[in-house]
RNA sequence: GGACGGGUGGGUGAGCGGUUAAAACCAGCAGACUGUAAAUCUGCCGCUCCUUGCGAGCUACGGAGGUUCGAAUCCUCCCCCGUCCA
């Protein structure tokens, strides 16, 4: 059996502690992936993810097949020999860029049209095409293509993009069934339903009545309220079976992140560690530090005093801050570094906060501390 | 000594009689970023005041005069800078 949850322990906030194993080794989860769109954690040497313990990648099956082209991918060994990434990765299916290039598609019940960012030419994405992609880059756990819609949405669209994000899941599970691999791709279903309890309760069960090995949810933390994001999470999280892997899509913010652990999550990911950090913003345990800032120009201290990775124990903010006004590439690695570690060690720490049962305590104490303001 | 071309806000540099506190870019200051069209985007960026308003006053386009209802824009003189000719 490649593919093999084991729930080990569950925190008295609901939180879980668990193995996930796959043909590239086995993730401990709560987990957080490290974005790379586009066969790259921008910034990041696949060595320096390794020593930073990222246990596994996020790429995007849209962006890698219009560039360089799946079919080149799999002749060069797959996203793992291509990339030369020997842990697990997880490739989403181009449903975040139904959301995010609404310009640039038109949707119907077949599936999507996009017109490339890249030369403008035109690209249909079925249910069944984008898990062909999926299949040629060879990822360990693979998504169905979804309609993710933007929030806040009329009721109505809200259960049209469920309804057809359903009927999309049942055509994936054929395609893959016919032409997918189970003990070498994991396939994800992906419960929409916007911003509605009742849209999300229907997805849920009838996805669960399909019987995928693991869930997602998406469509959240598209702007919503965290209030929002966490209700409609505990919502689908009491539908899903509890013996599958749980993948809340897209989040979160540090401060959040044990809110979704809370609410029974497993998997998450989010761009804004790489992409905060490109912009100088760098996530420290007080909080938010803009490292452009006046302030840092003649500072002697690491970005977060409290922190043990390399840059932190190496590196000024005034040295940083200096990289960043210059627009020196290192800049960008350094603080990319600093936040990827931040993150994954905040799971780290929730994982051990589980396994001694008492998540809450950690939650709390994260937040206040966040919330305290570097200096 | 002569002939041209120039001197504009922290910088580069538009404007060439009124709608110009003065384009644009850079620098500076601040903010945003959630399954990445993002090393991106947004706001502020002469001074002072307040009832913070598409508010009021002041100062400003090398210097001094002048023309005009009105000048960064036109005229005169002066001072600088560049190129070329002696």
């Amino acid at each position: 059996m490649a593919f093999r949850f084991e729930v080990l322990k569950t925190d008295p906030s609901g939180a879980r502690l668990g193995r996930l194993e796959t043909p590239h080794g086995v993730i401990e989860t709560p987990a957080f992936l490290p974005v790379g769109t586009a066969a790259t954690v921008k910034g990041l040497t696949q060595t320096q993810l390794e020593e930073l313990g990222a246990q596994v990648l996020l790429a995007n099956t849209y962006h890698l097949y219009l560039r360089p082209g799946h079919e080149r991918i799999r002749a060069l060994g797959g996203l793992h020999g291509f990339m030369s990434w020997p842990r697990p990765m997880l490739t989403d299916s181009g449903g975040f860029q139904v959301f995010s290039l609404a310009d640039l598609r038109k949707i119907n019940d077949d599936g999507v049209t996009f017109r490339s960012h890249l030369d403008g030419s035109e690209h249909f994405f079925s249910p069944e095409r984008a898990l062909e992609v999926e299949i040629a880059l060879g990822a360990d756990l693979i998504m169905v293509l979804d309609e993710c819609i933007a929030l806040p949405a009329e009721e109505a669209a809200t259960r049209a993009a469920a309804r057809r994000t359903l009927a999309w899941a049942e055509r994936s599970r054929a395609y893959f069934a016919a032409h997918g691999d189970a003990q070498r791709q994991m396939l994800m279903a992906i419960v929409q339903g916007g911003a509605s309890a009742e849209a999300r309760r229907e997805n849920a069960e009838a996805l669960v009545a399909l019987d995928f090995p693991g869930y997602a949810i998406g469509g959240l933390a598209v702007g919503e309220p965290h209030e929002t994001t966490c209700a409609m999470a505990e919502v689908v999280a009491g539908i899903l079976p509890a013996e599958k892997p749980r993948y809340l899509m897209g989040v979160g913010k540090p401060e959040d992140i044990a809110d979704y652990v809370m609410r029974g999550m497993d998997l998450m990911d989010c761009v804004l560690p790489t992409r905060n950090a490109r912009n100088g913003c760098l996530f420290t345990s007080r909080g938010r530090l803009l490292i452009r800032q006046a302030r840092y120009t003649e500072d002697p201290r690491p970005p977060d005093p409290d922190c043990a990775c390399a840059v932190c124990r190496r590196y000024s903010r005034a040295y940083l801050r200096h990289l960043f006004v210059s627009g020196e590439i290192l800049g960008a690695v350094l603080n990319t570094f600093h936040n990827v570690h931040f993150y994954l060690d905040i799971m780290r720490k929730i994982r051990e906060a589980i396994s001694f049962r008492e998540l809450a305590g950690f939650r709390a104490e994260l937040r206040a501390r966040f919330a305290s303001g570097p200096e």
